[in-house]
DNA sequence: CTGAAAGCGCTTACAG
DNA sequence: CTGAAAGCGCTTACAG
């Protein structure tokens, strides 16, 4: 049986309209009748209907988070942080995963949801920026990550450029001299996501140190998984002359890597030296523990949200925003060796 | 700038019902009709508003998924699958994260999401089966795992009992003589959650060795992090006479120990055997690979899917069902050794 | 502070 | 096969 606001106001003796501001907490109500109307809401287990309220008011208190896959870490613990920043501002949010597939992002971002979602926070992988110009939604839309940036959408990132720099900073502070990269992509030219960024930073540690890029050093992926770490790394072994360190673009890249260094009884940082980038928990847990960036993830998302707020409100005036977060270079016994480091755990 | 059904209408130059009826793929269409609609809803790029439709239907073709945690990869890997089995139903998922508390849990199964959603799938932690019997909604429920099961409603899980004596009995028949069991809750004896069938099937392995439980070998655990895994085997190891194998109740306490076992320089699976329960990706490519219960997670999704599918269609004749998914005993590098096992990987 | 009424954008009997 | 109209359950000007 469905409770309808009017079964609430005839229960309790008072207009629909009264009934209405004591459901959504508006003054001007005595207390009195207030209590009558919470009385009858609680005996007759009253909940508005959110498609009525969201038709009428245009706006549904849902908004959308569309990642890559959900069972990446990365992926999972930034969705986390953006459910509980949405759940601070009473928002509800929608999970939608693309595999990264350009056509999937493309759906998502031109209003698949039809309004049922009040904006969108999109983590994109395939998807070009002209593609998104010419879909131009209404729907309000925050974008996560660096594959567009400085576009005409607002956005928010690390600097990966940088973060890569120090990454690879760290790998040659340690007397390192053969520094490889994982997480070189075959489409890296197209600007295809952070792996262009990231290896620019990377290239630009070297150069500082005055080595040149060894092609050989820098394996093509085909993902940023674990599996594509280890295949990554079973190449640069075969090499005549292995690497002493390597920079890997994610921490799944780094633990695939991690995993075929123990197969072949190497050790981890004595022979190589290892670091990732994401800071996922698994690393820290991992034998050695995994050196790493650590992006601000709780950050990315309170201002994915707190953006998304603003055009939602319809600041629609102010032009699209690049927001940097922090990030921290996390070393770990990948890199320092046992005893380096304190006791692990999040 | 909004498009409604009536501004396609007007374009095509046909009444609302026959744009309904495009939209919604029905027949009785002329199709040189049809074409017309088409393009009148391409050329003003129209999107349905799904509150509307959701209103007037009373369907919004939206269910919720609500799980303890994101973050931790079981949950991370569940989701991803019920995501996958709803999309094929054409269903859109809305995620919520509990946290594990009763009353979280409580506000989701009593229609937190007030008619936006059509049906709920809930993997409950602190629920209790007469707290979900009072809030008896009408929203449509799924429950996962074995918290509550052959009560009032839907439930999947595996069969934790037996998936536990199997794993046990692998360890056993390594050879092991003093078994550990990292899993236990203080709550147990409440029937909170996974952990007193677990603790049932390895204590039924044990009794049907001849081996009686030693209290010992059962540390508390505060969760099923790799952080409480930790801590339990550095209790265990803290013995004077540590266990030779140790079966976790998740796989995440699996590499919680299986990180403090390394650091103690301590071998694994020679000095100390160890099987986790979940399999997820982590304990694929760990040092050493991870043992573990694989609980068909598919299966898991899909029955889920299909269950709500059917309350949603107003089966509410049928009683309320327990479906059993499968699970399989997967022996890795942790209780095999090295060598004993294929190349790692998904 | 309260009541009566319009309207959000759909779908769906009901006529034709 | 198509058109005109009612109604899903809210919120919100508009009167009082």
């Amino acid at each position: 049986m469905v409770v309808r606001l009017s079964d609430v106001a005839a229960r309790a003796g008072v207009s629909v309209k009264t009934v209405s501001n004591v459901a959504n907490g508006y003054l001007h109500v005595k207390p009195e009748t207030r209590e009558r109307v919470q009385a009858a809401i609680d005996d007759l287990n009253y909940r508005p209907n959110l498609s009525a309220r969201s038709l009428r008011q245009g706006r549904s208190g849902v908004i959308a988070l569309a990642v890559p896959a959900l069972d990446m870490p990365y992926f999972a613990e930034l969705t986390r942080a953006v459910v509980e920043a949405a759940a601070e501002r009473g928002w509800t949010v929608l999970v939608d995963q693309t595999d990264g597939l350009r056509e999937r992002e493309l759906e998502v971002a031109s209003g698949l949801r039809g309004h049922l979602i009040d904006g969108l926070i999109l983590s994109p992988v395939g998807l070009e920026v002209d593609e998104l110009e010419r879909s131009k939604e209404d729907t309000p839309l925050v974008l996560l990550g660096e594959k567009i940036a400085g576009g005409p959408v607002d956005h928010v990132a690390v600097d990966n450029v940088e973060a890569a720099r120090l990454a690879t900073d760290h790998l040659l502070g340690l007397g390192r001299k053969r520094v490889a990269a994982i997480g070189y992509q075959a489409r890296a030219d197209a600007a295809s996501g952070v792996a262009p960024l990231r290896r620019r930073g990377y290239e630009r540690s070297l150069a500082a140190a005055g080595i040149t890029v060894d092609a050989e050093l820098t394996p093509q992926v085909a993902g940023y998984r674990r599996v594509d770490g280890a295949h990554a790394m079973e190449t640069l072994l075969a090499l005549p002359e292995p690497p002493d360190a390597v920079f890997c673009f994610s921490d799944l890249l780094a633990l695939g890597a991690l995993r075929v260094l123990a197969e072949r009884g190497l050790r981890v940082p004595e022979d190589v030296a290892l670091i990732g980038f994401d800071d996922i928990e698994d690393g820290r847990y991992s034998t050695p523990s995994l050196s790493t960036v650590a992006p601000a993830k709780d950050e990315i998302a309170r201002h994915a949200v707190d953006m998304l707020h603003d055009r939602i409100a319809g600041r629609d005036a102010v032009p699209a925003r690049d927001v940097r977060v922090g990030f921290e270079i996390v070393p770990r016994e990948s890199t320092l060796g046992r005893g380096q480091t304190g006791p692990s755990g999040p």
